[in-house]
DNA sequence: AATACGGGGCA
DNA sequence: TGCCCAGTATT
């Protein structure tokens, strides 16, 4: 026998989460609609994102695409602009999928039920229980980060909840905790605890409503749980951008599958395994692209940015080269690339690393 | 069962 | 720096 306490009543735990919520809940848009398309917009844009970041692009997407026919009859490229800067790209990418396909297959109607919301692309458990309960009111109840923590510290689970397996268990726990009569107001409760009272790094334990019934507070374990093993350590890339210009030209192309940042755009490419490229090679590169270097134009100083991403460091090189004349048409749709005027970039979705070096060395 | 996939905020 | 965030799809 590992300990020895009595579990605190489900009834117990609902009944006070469900009184701590309504006095201590943030204001939030997506909490003033039962639409299920402006709350799967909602969850989908709050997947491991935090509220104060995830809020502005609600705001943008609900006001460029007030409904689910708006977002299925919008470009992927303007799709993925208005998600630039929020990460995890392919949620983006799938939201527009799911679009089209309710558009198309659902006659415009989002699925009723956590089973047929999970059928959809981007639509996984958390986010199906989310949306059913929210728009539905069906009693399944949500497991995302803040619960996790919740009932790993109230109930004393010491499974690693960065391993799948562990689900098991605190799916159990939720399940027999949602009440059938509350079953959206107890999973927004829940979460919101996890978010503002029982947060990862200082939790309010001082004033806790479950104080007396926590198992990490009564056991002085709240720095310990939950229990999570560590992820692997990110490997570090290193690119050379080759920033072709010609006038007021850039050349730019559409990153593709298998590799971070698909769908987005930045420049010709060449990636090495070590920091240095042979001098050669950007001549080279320049060459196989039919291009000559304007000499007349001062040389470009290289400039160095380190962009970091949760399994990747990246060490990017941009190499700015005038050109004497623009790029022809086969050699660009041989390279992938695309001939685009300064203003025209604005547009193009791209990762933060080259919006911000548009932004400060390209004027 | 692992791993890949972003970017920002905080101590 | 390291950790976390209203996770999901792929391997």
């Amino acid at each position: 026998m590992t300990h020895t306490y009595s579990a605190t009543a489900p009834a117990f735990f609902a009944a006070t989460l469900l009184e701590w919520y309504p006095r201590h809940r943030r204001d939030l848009p997506w909490r003033h609609t039962r639409d299920p398309y402006a709350i799967w917009l909602s969850e989908v844009i709050l997947q491991q994102t935090r509220v104060k970041q995830g809020l502005p692009y609600y705001l943008a997407f609900v006001s460029a695409y007030p409904t689910v026919q708006d977002l299925a009859a919008a470009p992927e490229d303007e799709v993925l602009r208005h998600w630039q800067g929020l990460g995890y790209y392919s949620r983006a990418r799938n939201m527009h999928h799911t679009a089209q396909q309710v558009v198309s297959e659902y006659g415009g109607q989002f699925p009723t039920t956590y089973a047929g919301l999970l059928q959809l692309r981007g639509v996984g458990q958390y986010t199906a229980a989310a949306i059913a309960s929210f728009a539905f009111d069906e009693q399944v109840a949500v497991l995302d980060g803040n619960v996790f923590r919740v009932l790993a510290r109230v109930f004393g689970l010491t499974q690693d909840i960065a391993v799948p397996a562990s689900r098991k268990v605190f799916q159990q726990l939720a399940d027999t905790l949602i009440p059938a009569d509350q079953p959206a107001e107890f999973n927004q409760a829940i979460m919101e605890f996890g978010a503002i009272q029982c947060t990862p790094a200082k939790p309010d334990c001082l004033f806790c409503p479950l104080q007396s019934q926590c198992f990490a507070f009564q056991h002085g374990m709240v720095q310990e749980l939950p229990v999570k093993s560590k992820a692997k350590a990110a490997r570090t890339r290193h690119f050379h951008y080759l920033v072709l210009r010609h006038n007021d030209t850039l050349y730019l192309r559409k990153r593709g599958p298998k590799d971070i940042w698909e769908g987005l755009y930045d420049f010709h490419l060449q990636e090495t395994d070590t920091a240095e490229l042979p001098p050669v090679a950007l001549l080279a590169a320049i060459e196989a692209l039919g291009g000559q270097l304007d000499t007349s134009k001062a040389e470009e100083p290289v400039l160095a940015l380190r962009h970091v991403l949760s399994h990747q460091k990246v060490e990017a090189k941009f190499h700015q080269v005038w050109l004497r004349e623009p790029l022809g048409a086969q050699a660009l749709a041989a390279a992938g690339l695309g001939a685009f005027s300064r203003s025209q970039t604005d547009d193009l979705p791209k990762p933060i690393l080259i919006a911000n070096y548009i932004d400060n060395s390209i004027r």
